[in-house]
DNA sequence: CGAGGGTTTGAAGTGCATCAAATAGTGTGG
DNA sequence: CCACACTATTTGATGCACTTCAAACCCTCG
């Protein structure tokens, strides 16, 4: 990728909105480029942060692991979203390990850099205030669910916000980005239960399942199964808004 | 309250620190002092939101509540946490219910006064970036805690979390915050679970209960029963210590 | 003392996990 | 292009953790 590429496609994330021209030239000058095929991790909890990682395409899951060998996936990201960015701006080591989901792109930028452009630009980091604010809120939806929602719902529920016209009435065709397995661990539960949630979507609701390609014959009726356990009116937050 | 005591206060809490004594001044003149009891609703889930209202003292729940009267705790705060103040900053707002759960005060400043100042003085959001990244961790944590510990386990992470001095070796006497009914909401389970859960615990661990009054003999087997779940290592993030 | 909410205890039901095994899907080398 | 190995997914059977419903108990406060 050519310099001027890189510097027009880190301005184009909503992370770096705001940022004069000048200092993206510099940030892009000192980021790193790279690719990982699936499977890679790209760091683990406990590593001491030295980049900020922004995935520019693909899927990276964000993940917690204990002693016993249990995963408590925290989220699975694509672009154009960074990587734990609370980490890599309040602490000194990661509070997760990501690893590639799906064959994934990165650009990196040493943290410290990162850094020292924010203190030297402070306005900068009230733009930055604004993305970590809506990541809050999409944790604390995630939490909400988890409390309230049953394993059905929650299908239902990522399902409804995987449509691309959420507008349209009449079928909606989507398809899942990742593997259901991970799938089922993003949303707090066995493969197992997923395969048998989406079972019961297919029974209840006429949904049809093609491998990974999924057409919902009535969005309405889908919402009423899944959003009445939740505090929000569809179109709720969207994954794909949350940075 | 003075409004020099009242600068005083505002000017120790987490989330104004740097912030030059003459903007205190400014803002604690703006500053409203008031007292809830217990019970009162602040606010709720789709009101404007017109100030910023920190707790300093007593405890408040966060909330949301679905159309079928279900509730999920987000968080239950006390001094010195600011209230939803990602949701303060964050436009769209997602917005949440706040309601006193035992006796509270508080200060409320007009939320266009906070962002002007921000605006005006930038690098302060560095500091709130802090704050707000902390906040952040803290929810993954919980994320996590509610994905892997079983209830037991997340009763006896947040008695270890209580804990006053977590260094010292031997019996630890902790008092309950606020109601039982309470802290299972806030724990994600129900009433009857939780207070099995202390039961558990009591046969297990040798753990006393009166009342809301309760001594730990041993916090190590404590850990060992309750920190196998989980990736961090006691002591960890404390609720306190949040903000 | 009596009323009402907070808490505990018991019994029964349910949703999800777990274990086990069959099936489908994918990539490999022949 | 096929056979194989390996993984992802589905399906079935069983068990357990937690919820739900019900009732007793306790505690505080008027």
């Amino acid at each position: 990728m050519t310099p001027e590429a890189c510097t027009l496609t880190l301005q184009s994330l909503p992370l770096f909105q705001g940022f004069p021209a000048e200092v993206m030239k510099e940030l892009a000058s000192k980021t790193t480029v790279s690719k990982h095929p699936k499977g890679h991790m790209l760091f683990q909890h406990g590593d001491t942060i030295k980049h900020l990682h922004i995935v520019t395409h693909g899927w990276v899951k964000v993940s917690r692991l204990t002693e016993e060998g249990d995963e408590a996936v925290l989220d699975v990201l694509t672009a154009p979203h960074p990587l734990q960015i609370m980490d890599a701006i309040a602490a000194p080591a990661w509070g997760a390990t990501a690893t590639v989901a799906e064959d994934a792109g990165f650009f990196s930028l040493p943290i410290n850099l990162f850094k020292a452009t924010l203190n030297e630009h402070p306005h900068l980091a009230l733009g930055l205030l604004q993305t970590t604010a809506k990541m809050h809120q999409s944790l604390q939806r995630e939490l909400e669910g988890r409390t309230l929602q049953k394993t059905d719902q929650r299908v239902g529920c990522f399902l409804l916000r995987l449509v691309p016209n959420p507008g349209d009435t009449h079928p909606a065709t989507l398809t899942l980005p990742y593997d259901k397995t991970l799938l089922a661990a993003r949303l707090g539960m066995q493969p197992e239960t997923f395969s048998r949630a989406l079972g019961n979507l297919k029974r209840e609701l006429g949904i049809t399942i093609q491998g990974h390609t999924l057409t919902i014959p009535n969005l309405k009726s889908l919402q009423a199964y899944t959003c009445s356990a939740c505090s929000g009116t569809y179109p709720c937050i969207r994954s794909t808004q949350k940075a």
